[in-house]
Formats: C-alpha cells, structure tokens, sequence
DNA sequence: CATCAGGGCCCTG
DNA sequence: CAGGGCCCTGAT
C-alpha cells in the first residue's frame, strides 16, 4: 500500500532550473480497448497515492511522462468509453517520429503496467453480495491496479516511502527528480522524467545525501548498480511464482518485508499475497475494517484471508482506494489525524 | 534549546 | 532472533 496524497490535484511544479529538458513534438494517436470492465478514473489516479511531478490527473484524463528503452516519452490517455465499454485514446508523445515496432513495445509495456487485460470478473461476481466489499466493488467495479513507472522507478519510491512520513518521502523523490530527472513538454504540460540507473550509479553517496534522502542513499546507489548491471530482470521477476519472486525481492539491497509487501501488489500483481501490515496501515485497516482504533495484524491478516481467500490483496486495495477517493469530497476526521504531512 | 518517533532495513551479537 | 543505529523533520 503505497500512501497518501496530500489533498487535492495539486500537483507538484518540477524546478526548471539546472535540467536538461526536452520538448515532445511528435506524436501517435491509438485506441485502446481493455478488456471491460474497466474503470479509467479509478485505475489511472489513485488518490491514496503521494503526488509527484512526473503524473497528472484529472477526470477523464492522464498524463506522464515515461522513460522506456533509454528514451523519453509523453503519454496522454484520454477515456472515450464506459466502464462495460472502454475505449482509450492513447497519445505518445516523442523527440523524434516512431518506427513502429517501437510503438507497439510502447502500448504492451502500458497494457502491462495498466493492466488493460486483468480479468475482474470472478472477483466482482464472488463477492457483489459481501456486505463491506459488495457496495464498493458496484462503486468501483473495474478498478485495476497499476504501476505507472517500471520496477526501478518503484523501488526507488519503496526506499523513500521508508521510514518517513509523506511530506518527506515527497521532498525526496522530488528532489531526486530535480537533480537527476529531466523535464519534458508535450501537450502543455511539463513533467518530471525518471533517469536512468547508470546515472545514479555514477554519482557519489555524498552528493545523493544532499538531497536529504539520508542513509537511503546507500540503498538507491546499490539498487542504481544492480540495474546498471543487469542484475535485475524485471520480465524474468514477472513469471516467478510468489515465494520465488519474493526471495528474488528480499535479496535487494535495502528491500525489506514491507517494501516487498508493495512490490508484490503492485508491480507483480499477486492479489493473493499479504504477509505483512505496516504500522500506519494497521492503523487505516482497523478502522476501515473494525471500526477500532487498533486491531493485531495477526488478526487482520487471519480474518482477511479467511474472508477475501485470494482476492485478499485486491480488497484491501478497493476499500483503502474507495476511503481516499471519500476523502477527497469530505473530510473523514479520524484519517485526517493518521495522515502526517 | 534538547529529545524523540516515524508508512524500515541492515548488521551485529 | 532481538535490538541498536541510521537520515531528516516536525512535534513536544
């Protein structure tokens, strides 16, 4: 689960100073149809999410920037259908015209991290009667997971998410992004793009200590070599069954069991994965489902499994996903006070 | 001012 | 396998 957002669509404007920054001039337009349903809205923004610069949201439409196969491009997705019939219209934004083999790696690589061809089905019909579940899975049926940046982009926000609070895990991938990133323009917008490992592979734990990351600095330098060698195969990762996947997880340097916990949801998609609850999430799932202030997680996860099977991990992210969407319409006070900023 | 905990993880004993 | 140390920040 990974947090927060600090209110509203207020998004964070990227420093223009000292970047490289390029303007995206060309572009293909598509029409994606994933397999329905599919909600666009809830799928593409997740508003229990930390805002950062290199997404933008708002109805209907998403905008990122996207670093994929040593180059920078803009993607603008835009819904043109229903949530029984989706319809995307997909904009890639580029420096230079596109061969088309390339635009097809571009759209698969999308379609995994969106997860355009995720069946729902079985989990919406088993549980459309389940008194907590049932009312939010007919609010937000279609709802899928995504991971809008690929697994080196996720395990530097694991390592920020450490140990902090929001407000810093925010001043942190920013500041990383300000130092290290680019800035591209397409459709009006500017954002923030990721860089690649070997950059910061090539930069001293000093200088990344500047950027007020602390002692995770040490981690995201390792985890940059690891990338830069080769040591880690994102594809390969992905056809693991999960205890392979999660000793595959824990072997990375500065990935302990609640950044595994993340990963496994949300990059690799394993809805029936959940071994661990942190501390603040203890504290959001006791409410959410006891109405308590603070339930054991040996509880939690007993009474989850018991009751979601393996769908538990997909749960938890329908009923935490549809309290942060609540919240932007209305406060809910006892969250107010959990979420730290 | 000083002290401390925090949405972990590594490393040591 | 328990617990100290680590970075920064804001709360007390």
């Amino acid at each position: 689960m990974r947090n927060l957002k600090e209110g509203g669509e207020r998004r964070i404007t990227p420093m223009s100073l000292n970047c490289r920054s390029a303007t995206l001039t060309s572009k293909k337009i598509l029409e994606l149809k994933p397999k329905p349903p599919f909600n666009f809205d809830a799928t593409v923004h997740k508003p229990s999410w930390f805002p950062s610069s290199d997404l933008y949201w708002e109805k209907g439409k998403h905008w990122q920037s996207l670093l994929f196969k040593e180059e920078v491009f803009g993607i603008k997705m835009e819904n043109k259908g229903e949530v029984d019939q989706p319809k995307i219209r997909l904009t890639i934004y580029s420096r230079r015209k596109l061969p088309q083999p390339l635009i097809d790696k571009v759209i698969a690589e999308l379609s995994f991290r969106f997860d355009f061809e995720s069946d729902l089905l079985e989990f919406i019909n088993r549980f459309r009667q389940d008194k907590l579940l049932g009312p939010v899975i007919k609010k937000w049926q279609g709802m899928q997971v995504i991971c809008s940046g690929s697994l080196y982009e996720s395990l530097v926000i694991s390592i920020v998410l450490q140990n902090a609070t929001v407000k810093r895990s925010v001043q942190m991938l920013e500041n990383l992004l300000n130092a290290y990133g680019s800035r591209v323009c397409f459709d009006g917008k500017t954002l923030s793009a990721y860089w690649q490992p070997e950059v910061l592979h090539k930069v001293s734990e000093e200088d990344l200590r500047k950027l007020k990351v602390g002692y995770r600095a040490k981690f995201i330098k390792k985890i940059s070599e690891a990338f830069t060698e080769r040591e880690i195969d994102e594809e390969k990762l992905r056809s693991l069954p999960n205890e392979n996947l999660k000793k595959e997880l824990l072997k990375i340097y500065g990935v302990g069991p609640a950044s595994v916990e993340n990963l496994m949801f949300e990059i690799f998609r394993r809805y029936d994965f959940l071994e661990t609850i942190p501390p603040w999430d203890q504290k959001i799932l006791s409410r959410l489902l006891y109405n308590k202030e603070l339930v054991p997680t040996r509880k939690i996860l007993r009474d989850v499994d018991r009751r979601w099977g393996k769908w538990k991990r997909l749960t938890l992210h329908y009923l935490w996903e549809d309290l942060f969407w609540k919240r932007k319409h209305q406060s809910v006070p006892w969250l107010e006070k959990l979420i730290r900023l």
